[in-house]
DNA sequence: ATAATATCCGAGTAAAAGAGTCGGAATTGA
DNA sequence: TCAATTCCGACTCTTTTACTCGGATATTAT
């Protein structure tokens, strides 16, 4: 059960973006740069967070993304949903609709009480953890050094 | 981000285990049949318990395995445990030393935070539900009918 | 105009992981 | 002895992951 790189990834390009675009848009080449990932993959990543209405474009020299909203209003939860494709480890005990998985019955399925709690924690963590928080933690080690 | 068959299965299986190993072990045939899970592949997931210390077998006929403990005493997390490599969507954040994933500096690590506590949360959440609890929601589902 | 930066987009691909199967050996009870 | 079992390692097919690549389009600076 590993998050994928898409995830890993796509959170510290949105972390990045929140800390930098402030001012004025920021290019993948810099967030590849400071981040040691590849601008090609980034595209990929950050195509996902614009489809999701996270972040907005700005074509042409001197552009880049920018936030959408302010970085505060962002949950983890948020972002790391619009990456990967959904943040639930069992699917059968997904919040939404979609169960794929076709449980035997009720009396063989005591795993999905399991199952349900599992996916009920990891949405109220990441739905729990804002941007914002993570910045203001950056100004703070920021200040100490 | 998705838990593994032998995650998913493994648990049903030790859970089936725990229900009708009480008077006599119970042989994998058998397990297979309630749970709908090949023996070849059972084989390897019981093999994972067993190297685990969680179950022991018994060899020839009327053999099969039963549980190390009272099925009370063994929680989710020591399971799945068993079964899957580690429960920690992120190495880098791994609560032990192992973090294969290097890092490139704390400052581009606020990520980490998110990690540490994802990780966190879904073994608290599985280390605190026990066998034993499910077999009791098991017991009053069945007086219900 | 042209060059330099950018985003945008779809395809393609190599490696790794996942999900099993299979064949046969060893053990034990009837 | 035979049937039911666990035990074990190797093997294979499929899917997913983690990218790269080529080129199109948009915008700005010179």
């Amino acid at each position: 059960m590993k998050l994928s790189t898409k995830g890993r990834y796509g959170l510290r390009a949105f972390i990045d973006l929140a800390v930098y675009s402030e001012s004025k848009p920021v290019s993948l080449t810099m967030i590849a740069k400071r981040q040691n990932i590849s601008v090609s993959y980034l595209e990929q990543l950050v195509a996902k967070l614009k489809r999701a209405g996270l972040v907005e474009s700005i074509r042409g020299a001197n552009g880049g993304y920018i936030l959408s909203r302010p970085a505060s209003e962002y949950s983890v939860g948020e972002v790391l949903r619009a990456l990967e494709e959904e943040l639930v480890p069992v699917d059968c005990a997904a919040i939404n609709g979609k169960s794929s998985e076709h449980c035997v019955g009720s009396k063989n399925c005591l795993s999905r009480i399991v199952w349900e709690r599992i996916n009920e924690s990891i949405n109220n963590t990441v739905n729990n953890i804002f941007i914002g928080d993570l910045l203001e933690e950056n100004r703070r080690n920021q200040k100490e050094e």
